[in-house]
DNA sequence: TCGTTATTTGGTAAAATAACCAAATAGTTG
DNA sequence: CAACTATTTGGTTATTTTACCAAATAACGA
């Protein structure tokens, strides 16, 4: 049985979550973990994918390994990576719905696109 | 630092989509959200629950305001935020399952526990 | 063993992030 | 309007992250 909300105020405990949702906030990584879904991967592999140098790979899948997020293989030259812990992926489906907000909210169509600046508006500069 | 252009067409999408796990990835914003998961609040309230300076949490609130992830709601002299896409909070039980495996690693019963310093072990620091 | 290939590690510099203070802004009340 | 409160913005500094190069390591085959 899983405690939900362990002590409150658990400063470590959000800590460690922030540790691995920052392994995960990048776009090369998040490129490659798009990849792996379909199965594992070698370095050499996502290092085309990614186009970056390829230490800049390594190390990018290396802060993922820390975090618990992939695992690797090693098959003699090569050193496969593959997700570890699928629910990643449908987080994913979440920030898709983040971005169809931004996307429908920049329509010109909407609402309150043209003159209304009132006070709730954030970014209402009318003096 | 170079930048490289994108190799494919997407890249643009992951770096959508990073900006907003970047967002997330803050313990004080992290417990932010996990308050505001049962309900609005005031920017006070959540100061008092992070304790940074309030013009810190008002810069963190302000980052997930653009993201996409809370968005506010002025009433006199205060602003209330508020949780804009409440599935953020299901992914946060796949991060438990990532921390749980963790400690499960990280157990002294496991086997490998001790001497055990193998290649494969990324703790491993024998050479 | 030597040479080759795949990957990782160490180092450095640029860029991004985060904290706090001071000042500005917005809204309330008298 | 003046005083007061809640919040945001601008500025500065310290810390963290990132990218690449050079060198090291690991595994293969001749």
């Amino acid at each position: 049985m899983v405690r939900k909300k362990p002590i409150t105020s658990s400063r470590g405990l959000f800590e460690d979550k922030a540790r691995i949702i920052k392994a995960l906030a990048h776009p090369s990584r998040l490129l490659m973990i798009d990849a792996l879904a379909s199965g594992e991967k070698c370095v050499c592999e996502l290092q085309e994918l990614v186009g970056s140098d390829i230490t800049t790979v390594s190390k990018h899948l290396a802060v993922m390994k820390r975090a618990g997020i992939v695992e690797d293989r090693k098959d003699g030259l090569w050193v496969h990576y593959r997700l570890k812990v699928p629910c990643i992926l449908r987080f994913f489906d979440c920030i898709d719905i983040v971005l169809e907000n931004e996307r429908e909210a920049g329509k010109p169509s909407g609402p309150a696109r043209r003159g209304a600046c009132l006070a709730e508006k954030p970014n209402c500069r009318k003096r």
